[in-house]
DNA sequence: AAGAACCGCTGACATTTGTCATGCGGCGGG
DNA sequence: CCCGCCGCATGACAAATGTCAGCGGTTCTT
């Protein structure tokens, strides 16, 4: 039998980072050595305890998870990185594999995965949730361009194409011009669709 | 020394539920005695077994931690209620407490303090995070009508005039008048920004 | 029974949004 | 050089959205 597999843990939300520690600390072979509130934080404790992994979720202030993943993995190349996080998006998948990263576990997963994801990644496995992983091949890339992205960001904050265009300096005909081909190549109905779909996708 | 006391827990994504499942059962006083990942089903396992309390989140498929603490308060009312959410809003405390609830936790609180929140629910008494408390005093209150909510959620999920109304078996000029009203009483400019608004405040 | 307060409906109207066809100037590659 | 592409623009039109005034029916008050 080796030893206790030491992790740090890192997540904002103060009650549900206790109780995935709690989750974790029931298993016998991991240990919860440090745990973070966001990026900055849980790269420090890297840092002091070296541990076998680090269980980081992505949207923590101060520094992403994804941004921490990447630092991580270029100082401490043997420390393991999994990733936990609500969204289901390809566009994260793949940032956060680019960063480095060997798992890729959902929120939405049952309780009793976490643990064997984190056995599995100590032991060299890359574990991502399959559905995820099909649809990040399947998925074509972001078909949206710079000026499509801006404008329909902005439509999804409720501003109307008038108030778009002086923001952009553009005309309103062209702000709707975007606006159309955006909702087109999204197959949306609407700006507001499309501009929940993009999101959805990660490409807002 | 009393008996321990029984809880049931909802919240949807498994992983949390299962980590603050793991977190109550450290408490020898504290008992989880089902889980539900949704209102519906957590309406269902309250009445099979009728608990001390029902800890619940918000925001879930099915039916809102909102809907299911009114239910469970009407028919069980012997049942507490802590509410347990991501969401600082004075509005959706306001609900919580109409609803019957004598708790409202926000997640980001220390893992420790879910415990003690329930057992003083137990004993009767009310715990509400205190700076909410005194934003839920301050702020107006919700001004909008039921059937403003029901279309106004709807509106913001992108869905058309005609669509909401067969959806709600109105007519499509009753819906354009709620929505024309919704957007009056907010100050928004239209539709989006009168979704983006109530959300933030906890009206939708 | 009269009035007030709602709720849902209609119709008319102005404004915003979505779609299309088309034009203009700059820029890079054959 | 000339072609084609790209970003931005127009104009015209249909459809969706926002605003208003007003109508009938129900329920609650008085």
């Amino acid at each position: 039998m080796s030893k206790q597999i030491r992790a740090v843990l890192a997540e904002d939300q103060a009650m549900v980072l206790g109780a995935l520690a709690a989750l974790l600390e029931i298993e016998k072979d991991i240990a919860v050595v440090a745990r973070a509130r966001n990026g900055r934080e849980a790269m420090t404790l890297v840092a002091q305890h070296e541990p076998d992994v680090l269980i980081s979720d992505i949207e923590m202030p101060e520094m992403s998870g994804l941004t921490l993943a990447a630092e991580v993995h270029g100082r401490y190349p043997r420390v393991h990185i999994v990733i936990l996080t609500t969204f289901a998006r390809a566009g994260y998948l793949r940032r956060a594999m680019a960063a480095g990263a060997q798992g890729y576990m959902l929120k939405d997963r049952p309780a009793a995965e976490l643990a064997e994801c984190v056995r599995r990644v100590c032991r060299g496995l890359r574990v991502v949730d399959p559905e995820l992983a099909a649809e990040a091949w399947t998925q074509e890339p972001d078909p949206l361009s710079e000026r499509e992205r801006q404008i329909l960001w902005r439509a999804g904050e409720g501003k109307s194409g008038a108030e778009i265009a002086v923001d952009l300096h553009l005309s309103e005909g062209t702000v709707r011009n975007y606006l159309s081909e955006a909702i087109n190549k999204l197959g949306a109905a609407n700006r507001i669709e499309a501009a929940r779909l993009a999101r959805s996708k990660g490409w807002l």
